[in-house]
DNA sequence: GCCGTAATGCTAAACGTTTAACATCAGCGG
DNA sequence: CCGCTGATGTTAAACGTTTAGCATTACGGC
C-alpha cells in the first residue's frame, strides 16, 4: 500500500518559497525582490520583470501576510468580537445585521472582517458586541456596539429606550390597561423605556425570560396569559420574544390583535412577514457607523461616542384597540 | 562607534509595551517573560507572578498576535473568501448559511473566521466561494465550496443536479406540460438536472436572469408569463428567483398553485414562511463540512473531495396539479 | 565528598518582510 | 574634466515573538 504519496521527492523541502529565496534565484538583493512587489517604479522595468518571472516560476504567491503584518504593524483586518463565538454571533439575527453593516464598511476601507470569540488573532481594530466589551483584553483599537454593561470604550448605539417608550405609549393610546412586559436580563434601557412610555396607564407586570429566543418568549407569554385577569397587551422587548408570544397566543386560541396585542422591538427580517408591530432598530446602520467610527479611532482622530441612532415605531398587524377590559 | 545622534526626537512615543520591555522592567530575560505567558510550568511560580504583575502594571495585554503568528507560522484564523467582498458574501442568504456552518466549525477548532474579498490578510486556510476559486492567489491551504467553474481544489458541494431533477420530475408528475425554467449564468448543474428531470414531459423553455435576486426573478417570470400559450409551471433554479416569480404571478392576477405552480431550489430561510415548494440544499452542513475538510487538509491528511451532500425536494403550497392545458 | 538529576534561568537564532540610508554609475551642463 | 542629479541596486536594521540548547544551581543518594 502506497503509504506516503510522493511527499515532494526533490531535495528542497516542499515549503512555500520565501522572498529571500526568490531574490537569490533571480540574482538580486532581497530589497529588489520586495520592491518588485510593492514599489514597481523603484526598479528598472526589466529587473522587475525578471524578478516577477522568477517568482512565478518558483510558485511564490506574493509576500507572506504574516511577515508583512509584523513589519508594517498593520494586519488588514478588523474584528467583530462577542463572547458567543463566531457561530453565536452569526446565528443571532441582530448581530448578523450589525455584521453586514460592518462588512460594508470593511469593503469600503479595503480590510477584511474577522469574526471571533474572546480568543482573537491579529487585528487592527475590534468592534465589541454581546458582552465582550467588559472582557476583551486585546491590544487593538476598540469600540463597543450596543453594550449591555458599562464600559469606557467609545460606543455605538440606538435609542432603544425611546423606542420602547414609544411602543408602550402606543399600547396605552390604544386603550390597553393591563400590560405584560417580557424582558430578559440584558435588556438594558429597553425596560426603563417601556416603563416610562406606559406611565400610569394601568397595570403593568414583567416576566423575565432567559434569552431572546422564540422559545423563551413562548414560555414567558404562556405564563403571563394564565393570569386570572388576562393582560390585553404584551410588549416583548425583543422580536424573538414577541414571535414566541404570538405562538403562545395562537395555542391558547386567542386572536391577535382582537384579544391580545403584541408588540416587539428590533424589527428583524421576518418580523415584517408575520405582520408584527415592532420598533425598528437600525442594526445595519449601526454596523456601518461602527466601522466608520473604528476607522476614525484607528486613524487617531480624537473621538467621542457618536449620538444614538434613532429608532422608529413600526405599526403592523399585531396591535389594535383594546376591546376587552 | 555608530553613535547615531539623529534619533527620533522627543519623548518615547507611548506605544504599547513589548515583551522585551516587560522582561527588562521585571528584571528577567525575554525568554522568561514569554514563558510566563505560554508555559507557566516552565517557571518558578514566584517569578511567573512577578512577570505577570509587571506586565499588568505596564499595560501589556499579552503577546502581540502578529509577532506570534510569524514565529509560530500559524495565525489562528481561516478565511471565507469570495469575489463579492465581505458584504457581498454576508448579504447572500445561501453564502450566509455556509458562513454560519463554517463558523460553528471554527468555534470547535478554536480559530477565528475571516470574511474577505480577493485581498485577504494572513490566514491558515481558506474556503473559496462564489467564483473566488479561480482567482485566489494566496498561499494558505484552500478548498472550494459549490464552485461554479472548474477548479483543481478539493471541493464541497451538494447534489443540486439531482435536486433540480426531482423538482422538474415533480412538476411533470403533477401533470404539467408547459414548463419555464428560470436560470442564471452560474446555475451550473441545476440546469442540466432540470432538463433531465423533465425529460420529454412536454414543452420546456428557459429564461436566463442576470442574478438570483427577487427582482431578477420577477422580470424573467413576467416575460415568461406573457407567452401566448402560458406555461403552467415555473421552475426557478434559485429561491430568490422563485420569490420573484411569485410576485409576478400575483401582479398578473394568477393564483398559485391553481393557475401556476412555482418551484424553487435552495430552501432559504423565509421560503418556508411563504410556502414555497423548493429543493432543500444543505448550505449549513456544507459550511460545517468545509470547515472539517479544511482542517484535515491543513493537518496534512491526504484528501480527496468528500461526496456531494444530498438535497431533498420539499413540498409546500406553491405546487399543485395542472388544471389547465 | 561526588555525581546525577531536576528545576530554573539565559543566550541567541530564527520566522518573512519592508525601508531608511548608502553606494554606484551614467548622463550632462558648465 | 568636474561635480551634480537621478536612476538603480545593496546593506542592514528593525518588527515582536518562541524555543532549542546551554549554564547555573540545589539537592538527595551513595
Amino acid at each position: 500500500m502506497p503509504e506516503n504519496p510522493s511527499r515532494s521527492p526533490g531535495p528542497p523541502p516542499s515549503r512555500r518559497p520565501t522572498l529571500r529565496q526568490v531574490a537569490q534565484t533571480a540574482g538580486v538583493s532581497i530589497a529588489v525582490a520586495s520592491y518588485a512587489f510593492n514599489r514597481p517604479d523603484r526598479l528598472a522595468p526589466t529587473t522587475r520583470e525578471r524578478v516577477l518571472a522568477t517568482a512565478a516560476a518558483m510558485g511564490y504567491r506574493g509576500p507572506d501576510p504574516a511577515g508583512r503584518a509584523l513589519r508594517l504593524g498593520r494586519v488588514g483586518a478588523i474584528g467583530l468580537i462577542g463572547s458567543a463565538g463566531a457561530a453565536g454571533l452569526l446565528d443571532d439575527p441582530a448581530t448578523m445585521l450589525i455584521a453586514r453593516g460592518l462588512a460594508a464598511a470593511c469593503d469600503r476601507a479595503g480590510v477584511a472582517l474577522t469574526i471571533a470569540g474572546e480568543t482573537a488573532p491579529a487585528l487592527d481594530g475590534v468592534v465589541l458586541v454581546r458582552g465582550a466589551a467588559s472582557t476583551y483584553t486585546g491590544a487593538a483599537a476598540a469600540i463597543a456596539v450596543d453594550p449591555a454593561d458599562a464600559t469606557t470604550l467609545p460606543r455605538i448605539g440606538a435609542d432603544v429606550r425611546a423606542g420602547a417608550a414609544a411602543a408602550a405609549a402606543h399600547l396605552a393610546a390604544l386603550g390597553h390597561r393591563r400590560l405584560v412586559v417580557i424582558t430578559w436580563p440584558e435588556a438594558g434601557g429597553r425596560l426603563v423605556g417601556a416603563r416610562d412610555g406606559w406611565g400610569s396607564s394601568g397595570e403593568i407586570t414583567g416576566y423575565v425570560a432567559a434569552g431572546t429566543s422564540q422559545a423563551d418568549g413562548e414560555t414567558a407569554a404562556r405564563r403571563a396569559l394564565r393570569a386570572e385577569l388576562r393582560p390585553t397587551a404584551i410588549l416583548a422587548l425583543a422580536d424573538g420574544l414577541a414571535l414566541g408570544a404570538l405562538d403562545a397566543a395562537r395555542q391558547l386560541g386567542l386572536s391577535v390583535p382582537a384579544d391580545l396585542s403584541v408588540v416587539g422591538i428590533d424589527d428583524l427580517p421576518g418580523s415584517d412577514g408575520v405582520g408584527l408591530t415592532t420598533v425598528f432598530v437600525p442594526y445595519l446602520p449601526m454596523g456601518e457607523l461602527a466601522g466608520a467610527t473604528l476607522a476614525a479611532l484607528m486613524r487617531g482622530d480624537a473621538l467621542e461616542s457618536p449620538p444614538l441612532l434613532p429608532t422608529a415605531l413600526t405599526l403592523r398587524a399585531t396591535s389594535g384597540r383594546s376591546v376587552h377590559g
